[in-house]
DNA sequence: TCAAAAGTGTTGTGCATACACCCATGC
DNA sequence: GCATGGGTGTATGCACAACACTTTTGA
């Protein structure tokens, strides 16, 4: 079989941020490393392309194997291929971030990996590149749920509207007026109010609403402009 | 040396995409293809990834393999992984595309590469996955365009506003009013009006304008609303 | 004087912001 | 009855879109 001459071939990772909130905090999934070098610190949880598997795959095997889950919001964030960056072997990693239903997640699943949530703010020391690249998906995260409602992926089917504003908060790290908040978002047509309510958080209650998938979809192009512009 | 066991090691492509605008029309670099397979088809430029060098790097080099130019405008778009995308040999390309002042090209630069610029609609088919890459790339100018401004990286220096109105129009394929072009123009100060005319395209000849570079820069990261919300 | 492109203002509308109080309920 | 969080309305200003005519000047 013919090849490419005088080319060095080199190792392709597949990494996934994996993001979740449990509506009180945003909290990101990381594992501790099970093979040398730096077995046993925390990293993302990645993997090497196999053969035969494209990079959208290799991050939906990945992702499923850590939690179990198909069919969750994954989108590639950014190939990462300095030379050292793993001092082992030349490894390129392409880099994908996933915002999943914390509720879906059950720690059962695979427990080998010794996963564990952190809270944002409380993420320890990654291994490698890590932590720039969790740096890299909060911009990007930031970037887009200013624009597109890519927030819901993050939240049960059935969610309150104060779930909802916190999580905003969580993501842009500053409070939101809710008057406006609330104006923007039934504007919006995303929400169904369902009848029932959540009477965990509070005396009075708040009702549950439900995505309108049909709209979730029509409007995801397009801009939507959730966050005050920064002046 | 230690290695990662049981991994099979790929090729790691960069492959550029590389917009220039003369005025007239948006057009795309593409080159014929040097090596088997496809020789001689049209392609875009690029290499495989050197040891020692990160990815960012070799986009950097083959951008001056070609074109001769440092200091391009220059961003990775995607990483592509599908296994038999190029049929000689697993190869991984992380694409990325450039925007740059067609004037600062001259063919002579390297003539090896049988360079050609085409018009965006004009661009011939492309080997492997390229016209799909380009395809991506299109969609993400005109994504960051509508919102920070990059479209500034493909003009001269100097340039008038027409001109630049005809650079918005080619992008979006589609008519701009011109009043309210220049209000937002004008609005965001990024403009610095110069003394001289454009006599070039008119009786009248049109001013030429410079960019603030300082306030380009600062700008650069806020949303600027560019073009008119699709309803 | 005419053709061809450059440049200029106004108005209406909708959207974003700022801001403070009442409601429902369980204890 | 009171404490706790949920929910509601209005006034103001700004930014955008729609729209047509005058200016300049070389030929």
């Amino acid at each position: 079989m013919v090849k490419y001459i005088n080319q060095n071939p080199v190792l392709v990772a597949v990494d996934c941020i994996i993001f979740g909130y449990d509506g009180e905090h945003l909290k990101l999934l990381v594992i501790k490393r099970a093979i040398e070098p730096v077995k046993n610190q925390w990293s993302l949880m990645g993997g090497f392309i196999g053969p035969g598997e494209d990079l959208d795959g290799a991050a939906k095997r990945i992702l499923l194997e850590l939690t179990g889950l198909h069919d969750v919001y994954l989108e590639q964030l950014h190939a990462y291929g300095q030379p050292d960056r793993d001092p082992i072997e030349r490894t390129v990693s392409v880099v994908y971030f996933a915002l999943i239903d914390i509720h879906k997640y059950s720690k059962q699943i695979n427990d080998q990996y010794h996963a564990e949530w952190f809270k944002l703010k409380e993420v320890p020391e990654l291994i490698f590149d890590h932590n720039i690249m969790v740096k890299a998906a909060m911009d990007k995260i930031r970037y887009q749920a200013a624009l597109h409602p890519i927030l819901f992926e993050l939240l049960p089917k059935k969610f309150t509207i104060p779930q909802l504003q916190n999580l905003y908060e969580q993501v842009y790290d500053s409070p939101i007026d809710n008057r406006n908040f609330i104006r923007k978002i039934t504007a919006s047509g995303l929400l169904i109010k369902l009848a029932e309510k959540d009477k965990s958080g509070s005396r009075r209650g708040a009702f549950y609403f439900k995505l309108d998938k049909q709209k979730h979809k029509a409007q995801f192009q397009s801009f939507l402009n959730f966050i005050s512009k920064p002046k």
